[in-house]
DNA sequence: TCCTGTTGTCGTACGTTGTACGGAGTAACA
DNA sequence: TGTTACTCCGTACAACGTACGACAACAGGA
């Protein structure tokens, strides 16, 4: 391990030149003299995105790639310069495969937007982790992205500053309740344990420590909650529950607007 | 390493009762025979965050503690089952640093919460890396936030269940948008480079392969939040935008169900 | 006081990780 | 037929979490 790169498996700290040309596929027309590759990036990718997709991003070795590949570890090398630009590109790869239909109105628009993300995500738990909001990877999938759920709110009213906004802070919501949501999935996969085992377990340890009567709200509502979801918390309802109150919050921010 | 548990670096996977008799500080009382312990979990958890605050969670080494500590490294694991069950507690003591103050309306109480997390989550970055929002750690502290989250929006119409949902959805915006928020600064600190400086590496680069005929509103609303921002993306501003309109979405909640 | 059992301390060792380095082999151009 | 550019990859290193077991320190019972 070279260098270090604190909570950051993500790229960026490379050569930024040989970055982009990764993410574009650009600049490797100029072979002629040795043996043809017999790897491209695009394989090595998938490879990848199979791998971490069915054991989770710490399975996601450079080495286990290379196994699944039938080369060896280094070869992988010739190809991509580290780990944080392979991350880099499986996530451009990962962002074609979000795929909204279009709608009518811009609130049914950007409803599909938020769910064509949430199945990605599902589909790609990893995703979440790998994400950088700041300094994100600059690929062609993420600014078609960019550009599509930008036209999902164009024309309504709004400011060239707030359609930004608005699609940040869906996008931000998105990947919070995502989130949850997948936490839930991939942690019973990690330790062979349900959400409702996990509870039972904990459950009754918790109610020798806890109070009810130094939290009296958090017991009423949590109970309630409880009993409602089956659980501690309904993923899929909370996710249905914020994107409502957030696109009315939208709502309410376009009606000041034309009024 | 003995176990792997895939991209979850927190805990839960080890004995139940062991992790909450840790988060709450319970059955420590049977000793007498041996040496007296030269450390306290509490000792151990401050110099462990000291050190994720200073260096990031990648320099969050039981070696690197126990050095901090002037032990062993072996000794660490008479007080800690794990690193797992280490972060948790990590987690839980920071958790009881968020104390926002109390406000007269709920809107102003909602912001003050947030503003509080997020401003914990800045002294704290790795909290967000760390952060489970499914199979939470069990500790005094988290269970003491969700009940004063609860109580500043009881009372004012919701049912039990949509302020659950409702203190559910403004920690996992006000989370996401710490992300975005946080980002920035770490990976300042983790690469030596300012996002100034990562724009000016990019933009060229960038500019070569980007097409702005093929993505007219990408390119238009880009340029204006790139010129208004000084930069790709302004956190502050998107953190109070996407407050603003989710709490908006909650004002729409409350006055459907008080009309 | 000495023995005994309990507890804290921690050196060593193992299996894993990303990747720097350099050598070997291959194919096209001079 | 060199020469040269290129792919392939074995080896090595530092760092990681932690299982194991030897050793030391102390309190209670004899």
């Amino acid at each position: 391990m070279a260098k270090k790169s604190a909570d950051k498996h993500y790229g960026g700290r490379g050569d930024p030149a040989r970055s982009m040309a990764l993410l574009w596929r650009t600049g490797t027309e100029p072979r002629g003299r040795g043996p043809k590759p017999g790897l491209t990036v695009d394989r090595i990718a998938a490879a990848a995105i199979e791998l971490a997709d069915a054991e989770g991003l710490a399975a996601l070795s450079m080495r286990r790639v290379a196994e699944k590949l039938g080369v060896g570890t280094m070869s992988l090398y010739t190809y991509v310069p580290a780990k944080a630009e392979l991350v880099d590109v499986m996530f451009d790869l990962v962002c074609g495969e979000i795929a909204p239909p279009w709608a009518d109105t811009w609130r049914e628009r950007l409803e599909l937007i938020a769910r064509a993300n949430l199945e990605t995500y599902r589909r790609h738990p990893w995703m979440l982790t790998v994400m950088a909001n700041s300094r994100p990877p600059l690929g062609p999938n993420s600014i078609a992205n960019y550009d599509r759920d930008l036209r999902a709110v164009e024309g309504i009213g709004l400011s060239d500053l707030e359609m930004d906004s608005v699609v940040a802070m869906l996008g931000v919501y998105v990947q919070g309740a995502a989130r949850t949501a997948i936490e839930a999935a991939s942690s019973e996969r990690d330790t062979g344990q349900s959400d409702l085992e996990w509870w039972e377990a904990y459950a009754p340890l918790l109610e020798k420590v806890f109070d009810p009567e130094k939290y009296p709200t958090a017991a009423r509502v949590g109970a309630v909650a409880g009993e409602t979801y089956e659980s501690a918390y309904d993923p899929e309802q909370g996710f249905r529950f914020g994107l409502a109150r957030l696109l009315d919050g939208v709502e309410a921010l376009i009606r000041n607007r034309n009024a």
